[in-house]
DNA sequence: AAACAGGTGCTAA
DNA sequence: TTAGCACCTGTT
């Protein structure tokens, strides 16, 4: 398919991801960083559109504008400019959208199993419908959580956004790719205090440094133990229990992983634990130990849950 | 405009 | 082992 507009000249292909997907829940719940609402060009039946910049193959990135109906089915239908594909063709866009939105992961499925543990899991499935957990690029992943520490998701997603103007380079729809870590490590502190990421600075330097140097193998992590690559990834100064459990479950794909957040150790106590303040490490404990290998795609619903109705509402 | 939100590292008990 | 503090930016 094609499209024309004032100004561009875009290519679009259908992509069915097998189970639900909810566009605004998936982008918007956290896990990514990369994605603003629009408008799909051409096509006012697509009432639900955002634009984003994902992996294409060969360490390339893709700006594109995915969009659904008002309907939470398995459909959405995806834009770029051919312009910008490189050697990726229509196929193999398709399929690296399968592959980014997890289409082999049976949402269907997960979505009944986690509902059934109770009335809270319920309800949060129910407010979640159609979440899906990304696989992300291991680099930007691991980058943008350390960029998250001690800070809100509108600042991580400007942050990230200026990296990306500052250091990556045009992939279309006038977006950049997120700057590779040795474009990152090359950059003084004072010039990646501009993109407003604070004190993060020197973390985000270290992570781009022990990733050039080697020291973390992000390919290789793909096969180590999730305990092991767990401790590899806290070696990173600025890379603690949280962060890492993030970059595991969004960047590794790890579901069995509980990133606990302060607004998770929230949802535990009160649903879980009698109230009563917990320690990060027994909240993920208690997560883990109740949701097993939907331990992540648990912890993202309850995410949503609490969000939706915080504590002394 | 002062208070607040948010993980991690570091130092002190 | 853990409690308490500093860190930066933006919002209320």
């Amino acid at each position: 398919m094609h499209i024309e507009t004032a100004n561009r000249d875009l290519a679009a292909v259908d992509v069915d991801l097998g189970g639900p997907v909810n566009l605004a829940i998936t982008l918007e719940c956290g896990q990514v960083f990369r994605w603003r609402k629009t408008a799909f060009p051409g096509r006012p039946d697509l009432v639900v559109a955002y634009e984003g910049v994902i992996p294409v193959g060969d360490g390339r990135q893709l700006a594109v504008i995915v969009g659904q109906d008002a309907d939470v089915t398995s459909k959405i239908v995806v834009a770029y400019e051919p312009a910008h594909a490189g050697r990726a063709t229509h196929g193999s866009i398709a399929d690296s959208l399968k592959f980014y939105f997890s289409a082999q992961d049976d949402v269907q499925t997960i979505e009944e199993s986690i509902r059934g543990f109770d009335s809270v899991m319920s309800s949060a499935v129910e407010q979640g419908h159609g979440l899906r957990l990304l696989q992300q690029d291991h680099w930007e992943c691991l980058a943008s959580f350390v960029l998250s520490i001690n800070n809100s998701i509108p600042n991580i997603t400007r942050i990230v956004e200026n990296l990306a103007a500052c250091l990556g380079d045009p992939v279309g729809l006038g977006r950049f790719s997120f700057p590779s870590p040795d474009r990152i490590h090359g950059q003084e502190s004072a010039f990646l205090r501009q993109t407003k990421c604070g004190f993060r600075d020197r973390y985000l330097k270290d992570a781009a440094k022990r990733v050039v140097a080697g020291e973390v193998d992000l390919l290789a992590l793909e096969v180590m133990p999730t305990e092991e690559a767990r401790e590899r990834l806290m070696s990173i100064r600025g890379v603690g229990p949280k962060v890492a459990d993030c970059v595991l479950l969004l960047g590794y794909h790890r579901l069995e992983v509980f990133p606990t957040d302060v607004w998770i150790g929230r949802a535990m106590s009160r649903f879980y634990l009698g109230g009563r303040a917990v320690t990060p490490k027994i909240a993920r404990d208690e997560g883990m130990r109740r949701f097993g290998p939907l331990a992540g795609y648990a912890q993202e619903y309850l995410f949503i849950s609490i969000r939706n109705s915080p504590p002394g509402d």
